[in-house]
DNA sequence: GTATACACTGCAATCGATTGCAAAATGAAA
DNA sequence: TTTCATTTTGCAATCGATTGCAGTGTATAC
């Protein structure tokens, strides 16, 4: 006995022997309905596993019930190692938005033409975005503002603008590490930054300085240097800052992978990690526990983020009320430092 | 001068003084419209920068163009290091279903409740599915066969059922990754499989099999073991092997996570990698890059595999044509072996 | 001038679910 | 039995795009 499909409400309806209103109330659970004719028709639409039309709904609310987390289209492609990070805060973004009710869309968006937005937008594709703001999508989010589409980000607002945030601690974070690094008796801690003009890189900084001046001592500008995240950056960036301060004996990098290129910069110059030289790195995405050498570093509560992102974001959708909130940064001591 | 945006079909006609059905036709580029109006209708439509109504579309013509890529909602989660493979077929997966006009939904399923695929299905929400057959996920495939829901799989088809597939050639990657091994003159090689009744695995482990017997070998029962893919798993399994046979002087591995982990006992047993011990991984993966001994390892060509996953998909819901295609791989030297 | 063909364009039905409003059913009170 | 209030259900319009068919207009041939 194989129960066939129902295809449409009025099939249900038919089969009930009620209009097709009332069985779209009783699967929106109306207050309507008696309890028993809902009862009665839920069971029917499971025993036909009915599941309601998509499109016809969504045409009808003026909904998609969908968000899109955009991925810049452009090298260093999200989708490569470079954005490990953005890989693993999808997972705790895509359940949460289950849970609430909605799907999660991948959306391509070229950075240098942000028309591709229009056409999830404006076309009600989706309701609103999701955006890691340290990738190379400034633009991006102007073109969101400009559309008052809804999204909301991961890192720091840019200023002078209103709309919804989630971000790590990244004052704390910055002085978690160097903190860590003055403790096991560092002297000369070097700062491998992020792009300059991140606002994160900037707190994560800021973070690095209140804990030198804790201990009395000053930043030193032969010890900082910036990349761009990606492990070519990293390589590029330790080799200058070895050359510029041959005697440092630490290291504070601003993501895991360029921690990683790093470390095989010291080794090659013959120096020792963590001996000679520790390195802290920054988010304890995986490879940081599967390198040879464990990475200490920095973790941001990485599936928590990724629900803070979905939920604030559907709430900013149904009360339009903006929110910014951080989530709180960890130390793992490792073998790096 | 600010353009203000057109919502419907309806604006833009009234705007270009005809009805909606020629709009309609004009950005669906018709033949049946003059070239005169339909070039004005669609730069028309540019101005206001309109774009179509994707719930009403999807509606009428009774499709979504939307593909789900199902991610198995369970422990190792998906959105984890143990699929960093998954991870990077996304990107090619995105690009290609973008360039034929199709979105990317992410779907979390759980394995053991696979009943929300209908609720993607049956729903009009999607079109089509995307799988990975390695993972924990045989009853999703069941699942897709029972709904008649047209879906590709990357890896090898259960035999006796016909649905489309792309995999990569298994058996060639096992001989490439053990003729290095013996061509680097290593005598005890020994295998260190994913999952033993996944066909892709029982591919690679033929390809080892062919190689040893093409240089008049056999293989040896206790140098083969078996993990899940999992880091763990590839400690487990190597320190088995060690233990079985601590004579060996290679190991094919079939994933570069638990390569990773394979040296990471070899190393903490007190023999040097690779010259007490050869290790090839496969994929290449980018931990087989950064990792602090760059892997040798087997290339499967993961962007091409996206695309012809996407590609075949695609052409199997317009046609019905199933098809199976296999993807060439490639032995990469690097420092393990 | 009329007939015929052909190129364009518009009308209106349709996809399936939601929801304001009206109608029917039920129960209680008079 | 009638009336009124309340609960329950149904009618029909609506969301926006597509498309078969019919209608208009123009050009060519007779």
């Amino acid at each position: 006995m194989r129960k066939k499909n129902a295809k449409t409400l009025d099939d249900i309806a038919r089969l009930a022997k009620v209009s097709k209103s009332t069985v779209s109330r009783a699967l929106s659970d109306s207050p309507l309905l008696s309890l028993e004719t809902k009862q009665r028709i839920q069971a029917l639409a499971k025993k036909h596993n009915f599941s309601i039309n998509a499109s016809a709904r969504n045409l009808r609310v003026q909904q998609s019930h969908t968000i899109a987390f955009i991925t810049p289209d452009c090298e260093p492609n999200f989708f490569s190692p470079e954005s490990m990070f953005g890989f693993e805060i999808l997972g705790g973004i895509g359940n949460e938005l289950r849970s609430l009710g909605y799907d999660l869309l991948i959306a391509n968006v070229n950075p240098l033409d942000t028309t591709s937005i229009n056409s999830y937008f404006g076309s009600g594709r989706v309701d609103g975005f999701i955006v890691l703001s340290f990738q190379t999508n400034r633009s991006i989010i102007e073109k969101l503002i400009e559309l008052n589409a809804p999204f909301i980000i991961w890192g720091v607002p840019m200023s002078g603008f209103n709309y919804c945030s989630v971000t790590g601690e990244n004052i704390t974070g910055g002085m978690l590490a160097t903190q860590h690094l003055i403790h096991i008796g560092r002297q000369r801690i070097a700062f491998l930054g992020g792009p300059p003009d991140d606002l994160t890189v900037q707190h994560r900084y800021q973070g690095y300085e209140n804990a030198l001046q804790e201990a009395r001592r000053e930043p030193v500008s032969k010890c900082i240097v910036y990349g761009d995240y990606s492990y070519a950056s990293g390589l590029d960036a330790m080799q200058k800052l070895l050359k510029q301060a041959p005697d440092l004996d630490a290291v504070f990098v601003n993501s895991d992978l360029m921690a990683i290129a790093a470390i095989k910069v010291i080794l090659e110059s013959g120096r020792r990690v963590p001996e000679d030289v520790a390195v802290v790195g920054y988010d304890d995405v995986s490879i940081a526990t599967y390198n040879n050498l464990p990475l200490t570093t920095i973790r941001q509560n990485v599936p928590l983020a990724g629900r803070l992102l979905a939920q604030n974001l559907i709430h900013y959708i149904k009360t339009g009320e903006v929110t910014n909130v951080t989530t709180s940064v960890e130390l793992m001591i490792r073998k790096s430092a």
